[in-house]
DNA sequence: AAATACCTTTGCGATTTATGCACAAATAAG
DNA sequence: CTTATTTGTGCATAAATCGCAAAGGTATTT
């Protein structure tokens, strides 16, 4: 009885009341559905049918068999759209990102995505740090720069640009830097931590420009960057998937636009664990995450 | 996912965590584990289980199938064993019978034959012609006398012998007769619907002997005779089951021993349906009444 | 009554499918 | 670093399945 299909061709038997009918649905030769039926039945070692050659019925324990194959292989169908997810992703969907890209994530692109897959939760882990993905059970990461671990697939979102910028009030203030020299007579607005925290380079043709960046306010933290800047307090050197929406909203200005900023681009990525069949869920979103960024992309 | 085998082997690597242990539990190569889990993951398109070489971990698909795959072998392990009956009779069980047989039965074996199997429930036919016992849906027929069909299967339950009786107030109002001569001074009750009706047969070693039974009283119906010899207005000739009751309690006595009527003896089957697999519920009633009536059988 | 059409079942050859074994890759433990 | 155990893959073999053809049977039709 752990032969499904017979117990299938055993329903339709039951339903149509003819072998050689089944056979003809499904495709295959009446000896074969003969055959099912009466491997079940001396598997079972019970008559299931009664045959006349012309005839055919049930017996008691064909009908009780009949009934509960009938609920089983309905629960195994509604099992197998469960589980395949009918196509439709869901499920619990766990993603970490650097916390500047979570919040950019979190305010542009992710309630349109969790609108668009209903069935579909998400658990956000924003942290700064590389955690393990496989240890944390997390379904797709998004990172910034160089990759390391190749047991990971990685697709590319897009290109970050560092980019420096201020908000248009200081720029009405103190007047918009056309040149990087013009930045050593700028408040610029620097990390502390990093070594080289205060050397921003430029690219200026196939030349590479060093300004020692100083200025009166030192902060630990992109969003306390972001903030410094929305104040007004100076320049900032940023990813500029930092300040997506600063910068959408006109609230932070990029100058010196012509020099871009060396190294000049780091790639930013959506990884996952590389396993043979990628969750539906994770498919979609990485799917939604590059059509979403193909164009308003970091910049 | 129509393999039921590959589901059981899920769930019992998911139960156990590993696929060597599962494969040594079902004496199995480990590969055969491993591919049985594969396949099913191919065939769904979906992975369900997170491997590390050392650890293994179900992923939410897996979970999902994990539950409702042991809720669907339950139910089939279940269907086994109710469609098997577990061995135990059970169903209704349709039998037909001459009237007398019937009414003989009824009270003699089939109270106890009930009590014995409780699954078991019973009709009973009782009635004096042949039916089409697969036409009718017949479990079990008890027949007299020679068969026809060939395509049912019989068996025998003992031999039954006509005799001539009458009950004891006849028997020392007119006394007992001493050979069959002696019938002709008797009053013989007959049927009058059989050719022949009033010649009864007697064996005398090899001799045949004839005598024309005479008398003032003609039913119609094997009850009735019964009644009237009962009632004291003569002699009788019955087979011996349709008078069971009536010869254990001693409201009839046999006359006339030493002269077997002829044809001596006829059989009496118990015959059912020949099909490949004969339902627990016959096979029991049947062994019942053989073992049952192979003492007190019909004498 | 004979003929016809259709259905079920069985044996057999061929194809498809599953299994075990040996070996490689990977990981945890000593 | 070595050892032992586990998972996964190819390959040869064993097993199950399928379709075809033929036989046996039963209604319906001529």
């Amino acid at each position: 009885m752990d032969n499904i299909l017979a117990l299938r061709t055993l329903v339709r038997v039951a339903d149509s009341g003819s072998f050689s009918e089944v056979a003809r649905q499904m495709a295959v030769a009446p000896s074969s559905v003969s055959r099912q039926v009466k491997d079940l039945e001396n598997e079972l070692g019970v008559q299931l049918f009664k045959r006349t050659t012309r005839k055919l019925s049930l017996t008691e324990a064909g009908q009780l068999l009949y009934e509960r194959a009938e609920r089983i292989l309905l629960e195994l169908d509604e099992t197998r759209l469960a589980v395949t997810e009918g196509g439709a992703p869901s499920g619990t969907l766990k993603v970490t990102a650097p916390t500047a890209i979570a919040r950019e994530l979190l305010i542009s692109v992710l309630p349109e995505f969790l609108q668009t897959y209903p069935g579909v939760q998400m658990v956000m882990l924003a942290n700064d740090y590389v955690l393990d993905i496989v240890e944390a059970g997390v379904d797709v990461a998004i990172r910034v720069g160089r990759l390391s671990d190749s047991s990971l697939k990685a697709r590319k979102l897009g290109d970050s640009k560092r980019v420096i910028c201020a908000s248009p009030e200081y720029l009405k203030k103190h007047g918009i830097p056309k040149h990087p020299k013009d930045l050593e007579n700028h408040n610029c607005l620097t990390f502390r931590d990093q070594p080289g925290f205060n050397i921003w380079q430029f690219k200026d043709g196939k030349e590479t420009i060093k300004v020692k960046a100083t200025g009166n306010f030192f902060a630990r933290g992109s969003d306390a960057m972001t903030a410094a800047a929305l104040a007004g307090l100076g320049l900032i050197s940023m990813p500029d998937w930092n300040m997506g929406v600063e910068l959408k909203n006109k609230q932070l200005k990029v100058v010196l636009v012509d020099y871009p900023v060396s190294p000049p681009t780091s790639p930013v990525w959506a990884i996952h664990a590389h396993q043979r069949h990628v969750p539906a869920k994770v498919r979609v979103f990485i799917d939604f995450l590059v059509g979403k960024l193909a164009h308003e992309n970091f910049s």
